[in-house]
DNA sequence: TTATGATTAGTCAAAAATAGTCAAACACTT
DNA sequence: AAGTGTTTGACTATTTTTGACTAATCATAA
């Protein structure tokens, strides 16, 4: 069942950069339950395999599974991804930007963001903590870097 | 429906800097209940999104719709830095985040990067505090783009 | 001037319409 | 038997839609 379902929304794809579903109809459409479709975007659509996913509850709501590229500096961002790790200071972090900035990775105000956003000054004060959460966030921007959508988005709520 | 009414108006703003409505002809209009038009406008002509919004009530009642306008790049920032405040929901941000690309002052790119810096799940979990972190956050990007050069202009592909 | 009724818009919470999570059950493979 | 991947469904979360009730303003009558 899942292949299939697989196979029937890369066929879209294959036509469309992306698509929109309606989880409820697609469940219906092959007789499965709606939960079968969060299974199959789970395993089959992740960033890793080149898509990204949107969605949105309520009435109106959707899934959308957009086709993205992978660019070429990915070895570089994955590297740096695992040398962060779960924990990372002010002054490591900030290195590794430069770096970032040094192999032409990001551009010089890109960098300037990402520099601000490692600052001491902006965490809680608890270091431990805030190693982690630098970590996490400066592995989330450089996650971010390794892939690009194809196509302009319309307009996005959230 | 509040996607329809939603575009309905931002089309009209396009031409014009406000719009004035009365909300049951709108709501007619639509054939929906009129307190339809407060969610829609509450939920996506937000100060965070660029928009005033103004009403009276009783015979001869409206509501206006006003985009707000901004000299410059800076001046810009500045109001938002001081929408943002203290604290400020993830949702809140992105709207803000979205603005910033919208108005031109970000690219595409950097806006991504942005968004990501103010996900929910890069946090601590503790809504109060997490607010607070990312209005610290956004705050600092902000004041770091007002230092910068401008973006460099290209062909808007995005 | 004050009271009253008509005409608007605002608020709020319940109901409806979606999607997400998670763990148990199931089915294969090794 | 143990391990892996799939299917299912009960429960949760989010967003939108709806409508009853409230509040403000205006027009008119007293």
């Amino acid at each position: 069942m899942t292949d299939i379902i697989e196979a029937y929304l890369k066929k879209v794809l294959q036509q469309q950069e992306q698509v929109e579903i309606r989880r409820s109809e697609i469940a219906q459409l092959f007789d499965c339950v709606p939960s079968q479709i969060n299974y199959v975007i789970n395993t089959r659509f992740t960033i890793q395999r080149g898509y990204l996913v949107e969605s949105k509850r309520g009435g109106g709501g959707y899934i959308r599974i957009i086709k993205v590229q992978v660019l070429d500096d990915l070895d570089m961002l994955n590297t740096m991804i695992e040398i962060i790790g779960k924990s990372i200071s002010e002054k490591e972090a900030k290195s590794v930007v430069q770096k970032l900035y040094e192999e032409d990775i990001v551009s010089k105000r890109e960098a300037k963001l990402m520099l601000v956003a490692m600052d001491k000054s902006l965490y809680t004060g608890d270091r431990l903590l805030d190693n982690r959460l630098r970590a996490n966030l400066l592995k989330s921007m450089l996650a971010n870097l390794k892939y690009e959508e194809p196509k302009k988005r319309k307009a996005d709520n959230s």
